[in-house]
DNA sequence: TAGATCCAAATGATATGATCTTTGAGTGGA
DNA sequence: TCCACTCAAAGATCATATCATTTGGATCTA
């Protein structure tokens, strides 16, 4: 195998990829997110130990986490039953990578910008009095060095710098929770420039938007703050409204396709 | 539906309680939530075993679902360290339950307030644009309720009908995430009902104001229904401010009492 | 026949002991 | 001093066994 060699090429891995735990967990989540277990049908243990080839111990840690974060629950001589989506602990990071990575990606986005657009603007201004010197200046700054990378065309660092300023602000906004959110910015800003949701040339209004907040928390003027970052929302949410138009509803009323059933 | 005899008093256990899994993880989940067991300290699986006699099958299974709500990271030849608050899922519900029973209650509640002004105003403007004609008649309904049991004084009817008006707002808003965040906002209202910071008969403005958003809401005037939410938020957010007004910073200059100190 | 009672299989829950793998720390040589 | 090597600690995984609970169905009684 891998007598370790010099180079060591991969060795990647660090946080909790490798591990026949992490690739149980992350085969399962992803099916359930995707829908190729519907809620209602039923597993049980033996059958995973012998479906993924891992020991029972494996199966039953991962199964403990996926009935932490609502996905299944188990119950003695019936099995491990798929709850329904509306058990899920939508707001688990790791459910939403599943989520944005499987069909439901654009809903999924779709609730992200709506949760946005509530929690950013008060983030604003709550970060307007709590913010230090030092960071404000940063954001700032960070706000001109977007401006540059704008008028450039430089996607990729505007992309970069979009998703840190956000980050800022909601850092600023010294709410645990707000703060807990960041991660969820970034995917949806990540989303959507992957789906070409971005002018090449950002509009000089965004621009001048994120200048308009930044300068407002600096001044300690929340209120102003709050109203850029409102419009701000109010653009992010209009340039991916084609997103949801366009994939629509997908009329789950009465579940045509008995699909996969395994 | 229960043919039990009268007594029968205890007969719990049905979700997720009894079980030396539930026992041991509510136990850990308590002690880090609580400090007592402080970040970077080091555990391991074997003492663990020890100091809650239990099998090492219960142990891992805990310790994967601590991992998985960032409470805890393993880590081979050296054990089980904990993670800082930053790490943690703050949005998990059982962390929240954890927290709420912990020194760091007040802080909790503070943040989950910031966090219902910052959605609730969105969640009734979305609400009136996505609700359903029955559902807003009910919602029109409960506002009358409230009134009128604001008017009787019957606080615990008044506490129930204001966790059911807001449960409503947040499921009609037809946003996933905001309907999760009804558990929370169920909380909070609890936690300050039992925090004595609710006046004896409701405010008139309040009550105002909930049948106002309730209005708004059936009249599909989305933006009327956000102020009103709004200035809900507000007094609700200014009666709770003594809170951590009087838990904030120590103020050690007329120490009354030394207080707990557990 | 209808209903209450009891039994045993199914399945998760817990226990236990062994082995594999990773990795921090110590050790020795250049 | 510094790098490579060795070793042991601790988690990760495996295999097996036993316990406990649930539930469908057989059995018994009125």
């Amino acid at each position: 195998m891998e007598p370790s060699s010099p180079e060591v090429a991969a060795a990647p891995a660090r946080p909790a990829d490798s591990g026949l735990h992490a690739r149980v967990l992350e085969h399962l989540g992803t099916a359930i997110c995707g829908g190729e277990l519907a809620p209602g049908s039923v597993l049980n243990i033996d059958e995973l130990v012998d479906r993924y080839a891992v020991s029972r111990s494996v199966v039953r840690e991962v199964l403990r986490v996926l009935a932490s974060i609502g996905f299944i629950e188990a119950r003695r001589r019936v099995g491990v039953m798929i709850r329904p989506a509306s058990a899920w602990n939508v707001f688990d990071p790791q459910v939403i990578r599943w989520r944005l990575a499987s069909a439901g990606r654009i809903a999924q986005l779709r609730s992200i910008t709506e949760l946005r657009t509530a929690v950013e603007p008060h983030a604003a201004y709550l970060a307007a009095s709590r913010i230090g010197r030092d960071e404000a200046s940063d954001l700032v700054g960070l706000a001109a060095k977007m401006w540059a990378a704008g008028e450039a065309g430089d996607e990729e660092r505007f992309l970069h710098l979009d998703i840190e300023f956000h980050r800022r602000v909601l850092l600023a906004s010294g709410n645990e929770m707000f703060v807990r959110l960041q991660e969820l910015v970034a995917e949806v800003l990540t989303g959507r420039h992957k789906h070409h949701l971005m002018p090449h040339h950002p509009h000089e209004q965004a621009l001048q938007m994120h200048a308009d907040v930044a300068q407002a928390i600096q001044r300690r003027d929340g209120e102003r703050a709050r109203q850029a970052m409102v419009q701000l929302m109010e653009q992010a949410f209009d340039e991916m409204k084609s997103l949801w138009e366009q994939t629509a509803l997908p009329d789950r009323s009465t579940d045509g396709g008995p699909t996969t059933s395994r």
